[in-house]
DNA sequence: AGAATTAAGGACAAATTTATCCACTAAACA
DNA sequence: TGTTTAGTGGATAAATTTGTCCTTAATTCT
């Protein structure tokens, strides 16, 4: 599982994406409130993304997130690294530290599928592609919005 | 990945069974030692294996743990469930606290598949088939115990 | 029964992660 | 230049996980 870290800073960086899309650059209160995250734990989030240089701040009037090059597709794996490093592409299920084909923990193969797997699921999907699915209807970006047909 | 807790406990799973297979039934100190665990910690995570009862304990002189039905085959996945309880197994990537196939997050079916792939591991891995590895020397059960040929 | 041994359980402490607050800096605009 | 707006960075707090300690209960052996 991820941390929670990596939790809002994927769905912030989804969503400024998509504003960024409309010509609006929003600021972190706005993120926070439309991803359902806190908002200063957001605030800090986003700085270590613009620390990574995978989103750009601006300050002042006017400012907020934005993407330099929104055509160039940014891998949910950059994320990650961005946050939480790369522990989880290279984490043991048994907890040794040094795992390997030569040393192995009695899961190491079977563990490395998953994980390899895990790998490039974070590696094919991208910014873009969660925000064509969130545009098209297809999934959304945060849970609280549901529009159900039948609300009372 | 999984919590230190759920680490240690499959280890030590594994260390009793293996010892057990010597009859004999080991105290939380000797596994922890054994493992590379924290001792009283380790105390604590086997107290959970015997609250839900997968692992028996003695009390007194020549007490310690054991597997009551040794042939039994004891999947990871049980380990886990009983220490992170089923989290792992339906957790979203994206966050969201009910993501599913009618409410998805824009990651939702291909961390499905990572999920579901990692499950069918911890299904199929016991503590039985790790032990047989450790025994046959294809793998490592603390990797401390590292038996180099060329060591000084 | 008494001593020794071993797990159980509760209280507590340290470390890490998550979350909040505030003073400061940079930018825009009047 | 001054005021407003918005991110930055440091300090702090709350929550959770990890780790320790100590007393009690159960068991065995003498």
């Amino acid at each position: 599982m991820l941390s929670k870290a990596a939790e809002y800073a994927i769905r912030s960086m989804v969503y400024i994406w998509m504003m960024n899309q409309q010509g609006k650059r929003p600021g972190y209160r706005t993120i926070a409130t439309e991803v359902g995250s806190p908002e200063h734990f957001t605030a800090k989030v986003l700085q270590t993304m613009t620390r990574h240089n995978l989103v750009k701040a601006g300050k002042g009037r006017g400012g907020g997130f934005y993407f330099e090059h929104p055509e160039e597709e940014l891998a949910v794996f950059e994320i990650i690294k961005a946050i939480d490093g790369e522990k989880f592409f290279s984490s043991c299920a048994f907890g040794f530290e040094n795992c390997n084909c030569s040393n192995p923990c009695p899961m190491h193969d079977e563990f490395k599928l998953v994980r390899d797997n895990f790998s490039e699921m974070v590696i094919k999907i991208t910014v873009q592609s969660m925000a064509a699915k969130i545009m098209n209807g297809s999934a959304s970006l945060n849970q609280n919005k549901i529009v159900s047909p039948s609300a009372t």
